[in-house]
DNA sequence: TTGTATGCGTTATCAT
DNA sequence: ATGATAACGCATACAA
């Protein structure tokens, strides 16, 4: 029955040592300000001197609030989420408060039991990329506060990665270098991000007066870039934007195998920045600051902790075009090389 | 004071509508064999009627468990630990348990700091190349189960990537491609990884009879790999071995940069295969399986955490050499072409 | 400003 | 087999 934890010090210990009642150390951790200065180190001095600190699970039974955010990923082995990670634990340990982290592999069911699971212990969710749907969603919302990130719930606190910036600068970049033909290659389907990079890429291919080919995609690694890439080489586009960075190498790697030379004959434009300058050839890209995204996400989940009324917030992180070594002039007269 | 949570039932609920004490109820739950049949079915029926959920801090508070396990990386950024950590998750919601996610940055002050505030809500820890003192550790430990990555105390269950079979099986690679004289470009100086892959080199290199140079390393990113370049060049070794593939692909880069090409002039081979297939050149590594690790770890602390008296472990997994096109015949006749 | 008393939801001890 | 009740550690309404 008794905690499993030998010699924690309990606030009892620190009342009976600094000669006070047990309120008046709750007080001087977690409301000094109606105490006396000098009760207040005495109490502190006290605490320090048996090493007490105050038992978070005690206090969420008293409070309801347990100090724990949670944080929901679809596929944290995708590159873009890590440094999202990183950002919002770093975010959360600052305000005091630790970080559960679920990794549902593109599930919908599991994600849903995940978050079922984890609500009675969690004081609000960040739900990175969530593929539960609107109503699920909503229910979730009116237990606990939610911030989604990239994906779009009216009345949802919302941080979007917001590409159309980048996409447009890109197609501007590829059109310059006398792109008229260019493809996009979509991921997964539920995306949010998906979704939108594909209209943008048709908007500013109008805009700038080229051509645009939407090929389908369903998930977003290496191997299906590979697959791929005879469809793009079928399109006759001399220019891809990838869903992201993952399915951009996997192109390459899908094209080279085909003796197809990147960015020689097809130039190649991924989205996130996930592996920065890391790889050669270094890969143009559209920069999506995911670590910006995960601190802001939770910087909106304090706000409404506070807050509950807080405002229906949505917050765009812009995003822009790094080029680097996979996009080049279009490949004038002869056409693209074919395998045998 | 009450709970934020609307409308949640608790046990005394069930209980009124079920027509049974609050203790029944519990026991419902938590240790049905001592019930009657019927009782069981009779209160779990009123359960799910109400749609209760036992409250896993209330739990806490009486038990001591929490359902919390712990794990504290150095740098989620590095690509080695997602994996471990998509795979610890994975392990931990298998047996029921959540896990908290802390981010040191590689910085010892912080990580004591992290495990401090997180010991009275986490049932046990998993230390992922932990930085704090052996002392410390050891101080945890007492209080809570732990279980080590890549980091080697006594008395404490870990789990260890053995670099050795790989590095010799790396070793003896070149030694056939007729490299008479190779270089380890170190990592982190407080890594057990690197001491471990450093000594392994070292032997290996011995035992093939040829020569082996140690070229000192603080932290391990691109850029660190990058700025390595010239020192591996000055050494005149026509292969290296990198502490991990983030640094290899920066010395990739730094060889590139000076004109020196991999795998024409330099072989280079990474470690811990952190980026797959995915780039190219496609890197020859030594892989390192950091998901089975991270599995392998959290079922260790799962058997302390049932059985405390478990006897020490140390869980050693292997590598292996994989070949891909980073690595070719030592350079003949002309020596390495050097920048003006 | 500080102390007293009670409740948070559950488990476990001791009865019955 | 089941019920009554005392913890678990803390926060807060109310009293003083």
């Amino acid at each position: 029955m008794a905690s499993n934890d030998p010699a924690a010090p309990t606030i009892t210990n620190v009342a009976a040592l600094a000669g006070v009642s047990r309120a008046t150390v709750s007080r001087a951790f977690s409301n000094p300000r109606v105490l006396r200065a000098d009760t207040v180190t005495r109490v502190r001095a006290a605490a320090a001197e048996l090493g007490y600190v105050p038992n978070p699970t005690a206090q969420a039974l008293s409070t309801g609030r347990h100090g724990l955010l949670a944080m929901i990923v679809p596929d944290i082995a995708n590159p873009f989420f890590p440094p999202m990670i990183g950002a919002a634990q770093g975010r959360a340990e600052t305000a005091g408060l630790a970080l559960l982290l679920g990794n549902t592999d593109e599930d919908p069911a599991r994600e849903h039991t995940m978050v079922g699971r984890l609500t009675p212990q969690a004081d609000g969710f960040v739900l990175a990329a969530s593929r539960m749907t609107e109503k699920q969603i909503r229910d979730l919302a009116v237990r606990r506060p939610v911030v989604l990130v990239n994906r779009d719930v009216t009345g949802i606190p919302r941080v979007l990665v917001d590409s159309a910036d980048g996409v447009r600068a890109t197609v501007e970049h590829l059109a310059e270098l006398g792109h008229t033909r260019i493809a996009y290659l979509a991921g997964p389907a539920r995306s949010w991000a998906n979704a939108q990079r594909k209209k943008a890429v048709k908007r500013s291919a109008e805009r700038a007066g080229i051509e645009a080919i939407m090929l389908p995609g369903q998930v977003s690694n290496y191997e299906a870039g590979m697959q791929a890439a005879p469809a793009l080489l079928d399109s006759r586009a001399t220019a891809a934007v990838a869903f992201d960075d993952v399915l951009a190498h996997g192109v390459m790697a899908g094209l080279t195998q085909r003796g197809v030379s990147v960015p020689d004959d097809i130039s190649l434009v991924g989205c996130d920045d996930v592996l920065k300058a890391q790889v050669y050839p270094a890969l143009t890209t559209v920069s999506s600051h995911a670590a910006d995204a995960g601190a802001a996400a939770v910087d909106l989940l304090l706000q409404r902790l506070e807050n509950p009324e807080d405002p229906d917030r949505r917050v765009l992180l812009g995003t822009s075009l790094i080029v680097r070594a996979t996009t080049a002039r279009a490949a004038t007269g002869c056409t693209t090389r074919r395998p045998s």
